[in-house]
RNA sequence: GCGUCCGUAGCUCAACUGGAUAGAGCACCUGACUUCGGAUCAGGGGGUUGGGGGUUCGAGUCCCUCCGGACGUGCCA
């Protein structure tokens, strides 16, 4: 909230004391019209004896204050402010300084998370677009942040990959990328009815982690096959990451925490396999009954890999909701055994799903690749531009506002003819209020020299409420981990942006000077803040479109 | 069975975590200075927030109960 807020909270807040009532006074923004400010602390007291004196009281006291131009009590007590202009102008700009956050912290985000022989597919879009949203926006707050994109790239997947290639005697020296993408379905398929095939994939993954160097050997031609293009891929997608570590990294970790927990008895033997003694339900397994360990002791391992270089005050998992057990049960295992004294968080999301509600695929019933489906927007944008680098940044644009735009609880409908659509709450919408925003801007030649006054019509102060409005939003996306409260905000901008420029010429011969100036500095103000929420969505501005 | 998330306009989604008359987009209908920046703007219809009960000055939001859906539930990641 803006700075000086907490004057006018005090000031109610003495009233009502005066009163004898004592309560945690709050002020909020209103989304009354023509009120910008509104304080409901009064609504409950409406049967007090003393009410009419209280707001007689309040009316008065608030009123003087050099922030406030009106103040209006409602009947049942809701207590309606507004910004005089002279500081309307203000709050409508300077976002930055009121989004710092006072205590800052290291704060590792986990999410990506591709496997080696599987191509990214449109599941990983919201663990790709919430994980980098959370990530610009912690930073733009002021915390230390690093990414890392947590590689698949060790356990059973690599186990049944090499474990094919043997199978089918694969020349591994003159397998290629595409080569690749085909094994693995195709070997994960074998080893559900063929148990000697897994056993031979289980053996193989064993033996790569006591560093058998054959295997090791084999393991390093294939992840160099698929790192390259797993990275080119989040290039072009302008997806990046501080860290580029998997689960191969940790290996000597995860023995490490599994003998220590042996050591200290936090964990018995149960069918053979190896049991948390913390007694939740259900037991959280440390080890598989043969001794090999699981998705759950690699996470733990991962823990204490990332602490040996650096102690995080909190690591965040941007990881679909499906595995929220699965987390909750990492987070205990870390507490129990001692692992980190750090705060873990889970941010899960839903599926994206296609017209069926099902989890999107294609139409003949495949996985939907990223690639692919970065390719089949940028077809349906092609139509409205050509330039390739314009028409990849807004390619990009769908990918990500689209997808940051519902509340990540829940699963959504991914519809690629709408978000695609020029007309709607789309990206492209977003981006063409930007541009016409610039080019408002870059118009603006000669510098005006005028003297501009507070008065502003409608649309104008309209605006300028909103804008001021910017550090609620941020905060909503910041606590609770949403990005799409942003989202959200920057469409109702943009639409409250368009509304002014259609019915408010600047540039043009009737408008006066000081007009023309205090439009310019309005548009400025869009401007800028359009831009740090961009920032804060990981969606990049086009120039022209 | 147990657990988690969810059910809001014809469709897709919001709703300041308990605040005032539940908002947007699409679709549908009606308009806009000869287009300039129009990939835009203004307006209209459309709702018993799955049903019922409760708490509260006040409930889409909290509690109970039923109905309906998605997901998870010890040797995949």
């Amino acid at each position: 909230m803006i700075a000086g807020i907490k004057d006018i909270e005090s000031e109610i807040s003495d009233v009502l004391n005066e009163f004898g009532i004592k309560d945690n006074v709050e002020i909020r923004y209103s989304n009354i019209e023509n009120t910008d400010i509104q304080c409901n602390n009064l609504v409950r007291y409406s049967n007090n004896p003393d009410i009419n004196d209280i707001k007689d009281k309040l009316g008065k006291s608030l009123l003087v204050h050099p922030f406030i131009e009106s103040v209006e009590i409602a009947q049942n007590g809701f207590i309606n402010l507004n910004f005089s202009n002279e500081y309307l102008k203000i709050f409508a700009k300077n976002h930055n300084s009121r989004i710092i956050s006072s205590k800052k912290e290291a704060i590792l985000f986990d999410y990506g998370g591709p496997n080696i022989g599987k191509d990214l597919h449109v599941g990983h879009i919201r663990t790709l677009n919430i994980g980098r949203s959370l990530y610009n926006i912690f930073k733009i707050a002021g915390h230390d942040v690093v990414s890392d994109i947590h590689l698949g790239d060790w356990g059973m997947p690599i186990g049944l990959i090499l474990a094919y290639i043997e199978k089918e005697s694969i020349d591994i020296n003159s397998l290629t990328y595409l080569d690749l993408e085909i094994i693995y379905p195709k070997a994960s398929e074998l080893s559900a009815g063929n148990k000697d095939f897994y056993k031979e994939a289980q053996e193989i993954s064993k033996k790569l982690n006591s560093k058998n160097e054959e295997f090791l050997s084999k393991w390093k031609i294939i992840y160099n096959l698929a790192i390259p293009n797993i990275k080119n891929l989040l290039q072009n997608l302008n997806y990046e990451f501080d860290l580029w570590r998997g689960e191969s990294d940790v290996v000597e970790e995860v023995k490490r925490v599994v003998a220590d927990a042996k050591e200290k008895n936090l964990v018995v033997e149960d069918d053979g396999a190896l049991i948390s003694t913390e007694k939740v339900d259900p037991p959280i397994l440390i080890t598989k009954s043969d001794g090999s360990y699981l998705y759950l002791t690699t996470d733990l391992g991962t823990v204490v890999h990332r602490e040996k270089s650096q102690i995080y005050d909190k690591y965040i998992y941007v990881v679909d909701s499906r595995q929220k057990n699965h987390f909750e049960q990492v987070f205990k295992t870390v507490k129990h055994f001692n692992l980190s004294s750090s705060s873990f968080v889970h941010v899960g999301f839903g599926t994206v799903n296609g017209p069926d509600k099902k989890p999107f695929k294609t139409r003949d019933g495949n996985v939907y690749k990223l690639s692919k489906l970065h390719e089949d927007i940028k077809e349906k944008l092609k139509k409205y531009n050509e330039n390739e680098e314009v028409l990849n940044i807004l390619t990009n644009t769908v990918l990500t506002f689209s997808d940051l735009l519902p509340n990540r609880n829940q699963n959504y409908e991914f519809d690629l003819e709408k978000f695609t659509d020029i007309n709607g709450k789309t990206g492209v919408y977003i981006q063409y209020a930007q541009v016409r925003a610039r080019k408002l801007l870059e118009s603006n030649t000669e510098i005006i020299n005028a003297d501009v006054d507070n008065e502003y019509n409608p649309d104008e102060r309209k605006l300028l409420v909103l804008l001021s409005k910017f550090d609620y939003f941020y905060n909503q996306s910041l606590d609770n981990y949403q990005p799409h409260h942003l989202a959200e905000y920057l469409y109702s901008l943009c639409q409250t942006f368009n509304s002014f420029y259609a019915n408010n010429k600047i540039f043009s011969d009737d408008v006066p000077d000081n007009l023309k100036l205090k439009r310019i500095e309005i548009v400025d103000n869009f401007y800028t803040l359009t831009g740090l929420i961009f920032n804060c969505l990981g969606i990049e501005l086009v120039d022209s479109m």
